[in-house]
DNA sequence: GGACTGACACTGG
DNA sequence: ACCAGTGCCAGTC
C-alpha cells in the first residue's frame, strides 16, 4: 500500500493506541504493527517525538524483555511503573513486567 | 542524494 | 546471567 514509510511514525501511534488497558507491548510487536518488523528502533524514536503526550500510551511500550526504555522519559521509570500498575499490570520483582501474562497479542 | 543518528533485537563471548 | 558488537529501518542534517 502506498506511502506507509511516510506514515510509519502515525502507524507506530496508532498501534500503541491500541494497546488495552493493564497490557503491554514490546518496540518489535509494534513495529510488526506498524509494518516493519525490523522497526524496533524507529518505533522507539517515534515514541521519542511523541507528538501527543496524553493520547499515545508510551508506557504501555516496553522492549523484548518487558523491561522499560533506559531513556524513558517522561518522569523516570519509576512513573512508569507506577502508571502501568495503575492499569492492573503487575510488575517482577526485577522491575520487568510480565510479558507472558501481559503481553498483547492482536 | 549521502551520511549520521537512535526510547531496539539478536548473537557471541 | 551480563556486557559488547552487529544489523535493521525510518528520520533528520
Amino acid at each position: 500500500m502506498p506511502q506507509l514509510q511516510e506514515n510509519f511514525y502515525k502507524r507506530v501511534y496508532q498501534a500503541v493506541e491500541q494497546i488495552p488497558k493493564g497490557k503491554v507491548a514490546t518496540y518489535g510487536q509494534i513495529a510488526l504493527l506498524a509494518g516493519s518488523p525490523r522497526a524496533a528502533r524507529v518505533v522507539g524514536y517515534a515514541l521519542h517525538v511523541n507528538p501527543s503526550p496524553g493520547v499515545i500510551p508510551c508506557h504501555r511500550v516496553v522492549n523484548r524483555e518487558g523491561k522499560m526504555a533506559p531513556a524513558f522519559a517522561f518522569g523516570g521509570p519509576d512513573v512508569q511503573r507506577q502508571m502501568l500498575e495503575q492499569e492492573g499490570v503487575v510488575f517482577s520483582p526485577d522491575g520487568t513486567v510480565d510479558l507472558k501474562t501481559y503481553l498483547w497479542r492482536p
